[in-house]
DNA sequence: CATCGTTATGTATTCGTGTATATAACGTAT
DNA sequence: ATACGTTATATACACGAATACATAACGATG
């Protein structure tokens, strides 16, 4: 079957800063409350996924996402005004991308 | 330096078939009549960029480039009419989505 | 028929990235 | 004070992808 695909995503200094992993792990851990069960939950090692998260605060002008220790839960995580923020901006125009691809699909008759 | 960037490309049965790196290929080929000259232009080696080619052709309904062996000048490689109507419909696309990323610049706002 | 530059093809090796594993720190509740 | 589940952090290992390398085939030309 033939498709076409994009991904779309923000660098910071030439380097990847947030795209498609970021969204899905941050939209997991506003469901989650958890770094690590929203790790688990898109198979993905909790260090990567703490790298990520760590990456996102560090370069940001705001904290993305907040996290604390201890606790009778353990600790937990969740997102910031301006995480939330970030994740509805990134999904409108990845929407708006997606409906250029659709009106251009008869690109796929020529293979 | 903050910025957005996007990546479009064409799956066929769920892998990658077709985007920015065979597009230079293609384009390069058309260029200098050569697989190799091409190769060594975008600093790929001749074996990935053959791969490339290689793939292109064999997944598609009708050939993507035309080479042929020995001769005088050792042989060469030539893009078909459909080869050229690929590139053409996919640089259409992307530039439209190169416009609605630019329409979309204040997502970097937030970070 | 020897030469030349290209296409065609296989194999080995390097390298980056993700994963696995291990350990410490934290703080509430029992 | 102990237990628990989470965050935080470092190191070692496995895997896949890209690269380097090596070699054969091809065919016009002189």
């Amino acid at each position: 079957m033939k498709g076409i695909r994009f991904r779309c995503w923000i660098d910071i200094d030439g380097e990847k800063y947030f795209g498609p992993g970021p969204v899905q792990l941050l939209q997991l851990i506003e469901q989650e409350g958890s770094l690590s069960k929203a790790a688990k939950a898109m198979g993905m090692s909790y260090k990567k996924a703490w790298d990520i998260i760590n990456h996102l605060n560090d370069k940001a002008t705001d904290p993305i996402v907040l996290s604390k220790t201890g606790g009778s839960k353990g600790g937990g995580a969740q997102l910031t005004i301006r995480g939330k923020q970030l994740i509805e901006s990134y999904l409108e125009l990845t929407s708006k991308l997606e409906a250029v691809v659709a009106e251009n699909k008869q690109l796929l008759d020529l293979i």
